[in-house]
Formats: structure tokens, sequence, C-alpha cells
DNA sequence: GACTATTTTAAACACCTGTTTGAATTTTAT
DNA sequence: ATAAAATTCAAACAGGTGTTTAAAATAGTC
């Protein structure tokens, strides 16, 4: 295995554990078995480090997610928003052939790059991958076209907190619910559990 | 005004902002005009520091907070879930009396406490103000009984989520709809805007 | 096999971190 | 006014950070 992907794979899990500024650069060639000027060598710096870890998944996910958006955005019947939601199950699956623990890596990392460095993630998203976003928006647009934009503006900010925040802290909470409730969920299982509560709050009826 | 009382606002704004981890002593002392040892001297370290500045706030909401939990779990009718939630509205708009922004700024501590330091902050509510959690959780029980445990646990943890990470990148959203909507919403109408929305997920209907 | 080009390595760089020290200062109480 | 206690201060501490350097080792090519 090269020294590249040695170091990717020992900043994914560090990073999706401890953060984005958690983690220093001598934790993550220590762990990669590589010397610690290898980072810079390859990646140039941290930062670049850290979009070459995001890029890696995204790069699997994004045409994944494209295909299942448009699928639903093109068919002639009204989809619920159920649907729209469990059109990002698949993809999100994908993701755990990249790499054992893919999927909960990802949506760890995603969790981290919304919350550490400012916004640093959003700008990523909304950059680099903008067509599944007005995808998504589309989908859940003809799912409940009542919604106005700026309702739907909020809502879709929560859901991405709901999903991100979650699984950010996933891993404490399996093991909670492990202790409490005798049940051992996979990623796949929560994923199951998340989608009704966010098709729900989407959903809600508008107030004034 | 009294030094302990300059550090305690310096760091929380900057808390607030940057994060604890992401805030420096030295940020902090020179923000609040303090020498860089009165820290130590005061409050013995950063944790300690982190602590009072989130206790300023808690020993304010805590009892509001029982207060009006209480009134729901003791009142014959059975209670909407938007009621239980809303009962969260006036302790936490009672915050700003504490400070200029005290409702803003305490909720996005909230948000950086849960993704700093991994799981601080799930300790500190959870040790130091139980009572406030399991009255929640009993009048979201009286609100919705055929809820399991279970999935009670999740989705008090999907709406946590929901709620703090909102609050955590508050400002940065409340710019993009002041830009993209050309409207100015107070934190007071985003908590306006984020109970119909998570009263709906928590009431979602019990799939299979 | 000699000669590039690529990669790895140990060491140092400049800077930032939280914390401690001991002397100077201010405040408080007698 | 004087002694004691509390606070402020500049300086240094030990350790960590990302990054750079220049020499050593390896790989690929003629």
């Amino acid at each position: 295995m090269s020294t590249k992907n040695k170091i990717l794979d020992a900043a994914e899990s560090l990073f999706a554990e401890h953060g984005f500024n958690g983690t220093s650069l001598r934790e993550i060639t220590s762990k990669a078995e590589v010397n610690l000027a290898a980072v810079n060598y390859h990646f140039g710096s941290k930062k670049e480090l850290i979009k070459a870890v995001m890029s890696r998944y995204m790069n699997v996910l994004a045409p994944l997610l494209e295909a299942a958006l448009s699928d639903i955005c093109e068919q002639e019947n009204k989809p619920s928003l159920t649907e729209v939601l469990t059109a990002f199950i698949e993809p999100l699956l994908a993701l755990n052939e990249v790499k054992e623990n893919g999927t909960s890596n990802f949506l760890q990392l995603l969790g981290r790059g919304y919350t550490d460095s400012q916004g640093f993630l959003r700008w990523f998203l909304t950059t680099q991958y903008p067509s599944v976003i007005s995808l998504f928006v589309n989908a859940v647009q003809k799912a409940y076209p009542e919604l106005t934009a700026e309702e739907m503006f909020w809502r879709l900010h929560f859901t991405m907190g709901t999903v991100v925040f979650t699984m950010s802290s996933s891993d404490a909470l399996m093991d909670i619910a492990k202790n409490d409730f005798d049940k051992d969920l996979s990623i796949a299982e929560v994923i199951q559990k998340v989608i009704p509560y966010v098709a729900a709050g989407v959903g809600a009826p508008i107030s004034d």
C-alpha cells in the first residue's frame, strides 16, 4: 500500500474520532507508520490533506446521489419525502466499499467539518458539489410544493444538523443504546431511524 | 467590573465563535484586557473556566426550565409536543438578561461543547443537571405515550442535534437568510422556526 | 551499471499552547 | 500608618503545532 493511501486511511479514522483540529500530523504519520514530512511532501499541507480525505468519499458519493435524485425528479408521480430521503441510503452505504466503516467514517467527518473550522465544509459542499444540492432541493420541492423557498432553506439546514450531528456522535449514541436497551445497531439501522424523523420535520405543516 | 467577569465575558463570546479548542487563553486575556496569568489565578485552569462559563447560564436556565416542565408534567390534560417544546422558549430568552446576546451565545456554546472535546458536555449536562433531563423525558412521554423508551432515546438525541447544530451555526445561517430572502431574523424567530420541525420529528408515526 | 528522478528520513525551524513562578503592586483590616 | 492578604504582572517553562531543509535511500530509465 502506498504511503499516500496509508496517510489517507490513518487521517480519516483519526479525523473522524477527534476532529480536524484535534488531530495532529504527528498522530497521523505515527498511526500510518510513515515519516512526518510525508504529509507535506504528498499533500502540501494539512488543509489539503483534509480536502483529499473528504474528496475520496465525495467523488464516489456525488455521482450515485445525483443519479438517485435525478430519477426522483424525472419520474411522473409525486414522490413522498420519505422516498426522497431514502434515496440517500444506497449511495451512503456504497461508501462501505471504499473502505471498511466508510459510511460511518464519512458521516462523522461531515459532522466534524461542519463544526470544526467554521463553515469550511459548507463552502466545500456548496462550491465543489452544487449539483447534488440543487437536485436535492428540487426533489424536496416536488414532494412538498407548498413549502416556500425560505421555509425550505431552514428545514434543510435543520435536517443537515440532525443528520450530521447524530452521525458525529453516533459512536457514543450506539454505545449508550447498547448499554440501555441491549441492542447493537449498525450505521444503516441508525439511518433507518433518522429518516422518519427528518421526513416528518421537513414535512411539518406550515405555521404562521 | 471585576477581572473575573471580564474574563468570563471575553471567554464566552470567543468560545461561542471559535469553539473551546479554537480559543487560546492569550486571545481571551487580550480581549478582556487582563494579564494572561489571571485565568489560572481566578479559575485554576482552562477547563474550569469553560465550566464556569457554562454554569453562569445553566444556573439561570435550569430552575426556569424545571419549573416550566414541572407545570406540564403536573397538569391534568395531555400536552401536545409543541407545548412541551415551547416550554423552552421563555427560559432560553431569559438568558438575554444575564448578558446581551445571552440566549444566542449559550446555544452556540452548547453546540461547541457537544462537538468539541468528545462528549464533555454530555457528561456535564447529565451529571450536573439530571433533573431537567428527566423532567423533559417525562413531559414528552406524557405527550406521546405510545413512543417506546428506545425510540424516544433516539428522537431526543436527534432533537438535541437539530437544535444544537442549528444554533452553533446560527450566525452563518442568519447571514445567508438575510442575503437570500432579505429577512433579518432574531434568535427568538429561529427558535420559532425550529419548534414545528422538531415537534413533527419527535411526533413522527412509529415505523417497523 | 551509471545516471536521473522520486521518495524517505532525521533534524531543525519558528511559533503557539496552558501553566507556573516570584516579585511588584494594590486592597483590606487592624 | 502598618501589617497582612489578595491581586496583578512580566517572564519563563516545558511541550506541542505545522512546515521546511538538506542529506540519505530507493526506484526507474537509458
